[in-house]
DNA sequence: CATTCTGTTCTACTGTGAATAGAACAAATA
DNA sequence: TATTTGTTCTATTCACAGTAGAACAGAATG
């Protein structure tokens, strides 16, 4: 799985390495169950700390989507892991960025046109 | 129109104030051609400093969402007013949401259900 | 068993952004 | 004329991002 972190930009690197190890997950490139590579070693790769690497990591288990096993691993988890406040944080987190989008002009349809697009993108590939 | 602050939220002051216009103006609260409070008046009400609105302000007259007349005032755009990077910028900001909904196990069908009732709340009220 | 690797934790430093504060300016407004 | 407006400037405090190095204890591997 190739991941490309942008040091300039103003999204944080952890941020970064996050959103595109879920997006790997949403495209089935990795699966629940597979592990993660090691803090040290993804973080070599990528040319950044490994404190930040971790960082992401905790992130990740936060929101639910990984399991960090002490001194072991990091595991993608199954959906049914997920909890109910995760879905509450989703809704959340849609709220903004829906009322900019009604704000902007775009129809109910164009919103929801644009949506089923970015879902069709990461399941077709 | 009422706003709220929460001081001590993980989003800054000024994106609070930021998002709750925008969602303002999607419910209907307020309209293009209506006139924002000065930045100072604003502030005061806020009880935050007058900078924090000034770049609360800038956030939204990059977005496309109102208008800045130097030495005059703030006034909501018109939809037509908004360009196509605005769009694609949406697009972006999308994503990782999405992909985060995918990942957490939610079919695609649950996924626009959830925006489309977000888009029902604001158009209801 | 010994070595290596693992995530964790700690301190430490630099740089940047958020937020506040005060002051001054020129233009619009009352 | 006096007030209000957005703008601009400096300055400070605080928190976060990112990097860095070190040390620890448990797991994995030879």
């Amino acid at each position: 799985m190739i991941i490309r972190i942008e040091p300039d930009s103003d999204i944080p690197i952890y941020e970064q390495l996050s959103n595109q190890i879920v997006e790997g997950i949403a495209r089935g490139w990795i699966h629940p169950g597979d592990s993660l590579p090691s803090v040290r070693a993804f973080a070599s790769d990528l040319g950044v700390n490994m404190h930040t690497v971790n960082k992401s990591y905790h992130q990740l288990e936060k929101k639910g989507i990984i399991t960090i096993v002490p001194k072991s691993g990091a595991i993608i988890s199954s959906p049914q892991d997920f909890n109910e406040s995760s879905l509450a944080r989703l809704k959340e987190e849609y709220k903004p960025l829906v009322a900019e989008s009604l704000v902007a002009g775009m129809p109910h349809e164009q919103i929801l046109d644009l949506v089923s697009s970015i879902i069709k993108d990461f399941k077709k590939i």
